[in-house]
DNA sequence: CATGCGTGGTT
DNA sequence: TAACCAAGCAT
């Protein structure tokens, strides 16, 4: 296999973005926080809200130490709001397993509510130094064209973490470097629909490229339609409770008019299940 | 391993 | 304009 590390280093220099959890100093915390808010949500919708976060709660204490209520109306519309009660859960047991720091060690990582390999792994790089394999969807897409010569990646699996260990450097300090360049190259350049190959500096060794980039088919899954969803249901329910100036609502005024009242009250009981809703004599409120 | 889970910008 | 896409996770 033709060296990656090498053009990822020199590239992700002159190329990367100056990202708020990239500057020096900006903590532990601060990149699990920033974690969570980007599972699944673009970074131009998480840094606003992000930074509102950190300035009202600035450790994992200040976070246990509020309603799960206050995180999920915090949350906004950043979408997925079971994260918010997810990094809420986890920042309760940093305070009462880890002494309010965020853990160093993947394994204690692994085992707070809401992180897996990814978010583990990426806080022990990020904000710790250590080293580590580092996989999201950039990466994977990254490593199916560059190593594999295929144009998508298949669905996450373990064999992943593995076939990233395989491109990092022995030096630390640059196998944190290269975990963030193959991130940003996929984010930036080795794009989903229209990469951008004459701009890539792994073009010269890149075996999709060197295949004639054939198209080897596509196995990710296709999202569900959203409009007419039991998620939209539940999106629209969620946000009548966020914006409730009482913090409490009739459990029958909750988008009385939504087409589908069974759906709607399937939404609800879905929403009661995850923890994200509470229901108390007829009315519903977010978790206290 | 497949599925369900929000929201809004882009093509 | 409907479909696609976005730093995943728990079950």
């Amino acid at each position: 296999m033709p060296d990656l590390a090498a053009p990822l280093i020199e590239w992700y220099r002159d190329n990367a973005r100056d990202l708020p959890w990239r500057r020096a100093g900006f903590g532990a915390w601060g990149t699990l926080v920033s974690e969570f808010m980007l599972q699944q949500t673009p970074v131009s919708r998480v840094i606003p809200l992000l930074e509102a976060w950190l300035e009202r709660w600035p450790t994992p204490a200040d976070l246990a130490a509020a309603p799960p209520a206050d995180a999920v109306r915090h949350w906004a519309n950043l979408g997925y709001p079971r994260r918010a009660l997810w990094l809420h859960r986890a920042a309760v047991e940093i305070r009462d397993r880890h002494d309010g720091i965020v853990p160093r060690d993947v394994d204690d990582l692994l085992a707070l509510t809401g992180i897996g390999d990814y978010t583990a792994r990426a806080v022990a790089v990020f904000a710790y130094g250590d080293r580590h394999p580092v996989v999201d969807t950039n990466t994977r897409r990254v490593l199916a064209r560059a190593v594999d010569g295929r144009s998508q990646p298949g669905p996450a699996a373990k064999r992943d973490l593995a076939d990233m260990s395989a491109i990092l450097p022995a030096s630390v300090p640059d196998a944190a470097v290269v975990n963030a360049a193959a991130m940003e190259l996929g984010a930036l350049v080795c794009t989903a629909r229209a990469p951008r190959c004459e701009a890539c500096p792994l073009s010269d060794r890149c075996a999709w490229r060197a295949a004639g980039y054939p198209d080897t088919g596509d196995t990710r899954v296709k999202q569900a339609r959203y409009e007419g969803s039991d998620r939209q249901a539940r999106g629209a329910v969620l946000r009548v409770l966020r914006d409730a100036p009482a913090h409490d609502v009739a459990s029958t005024d909750v988008v009385p008019d939504w087409p589908d009242l069974v759906q709607r009250d399937r939404a609800i009981d879905s929403l009661v299940a995850d923890g994200l809703v509470e229901a108390v004599y007829g009315r519903l409120r977010l978790p206290r």
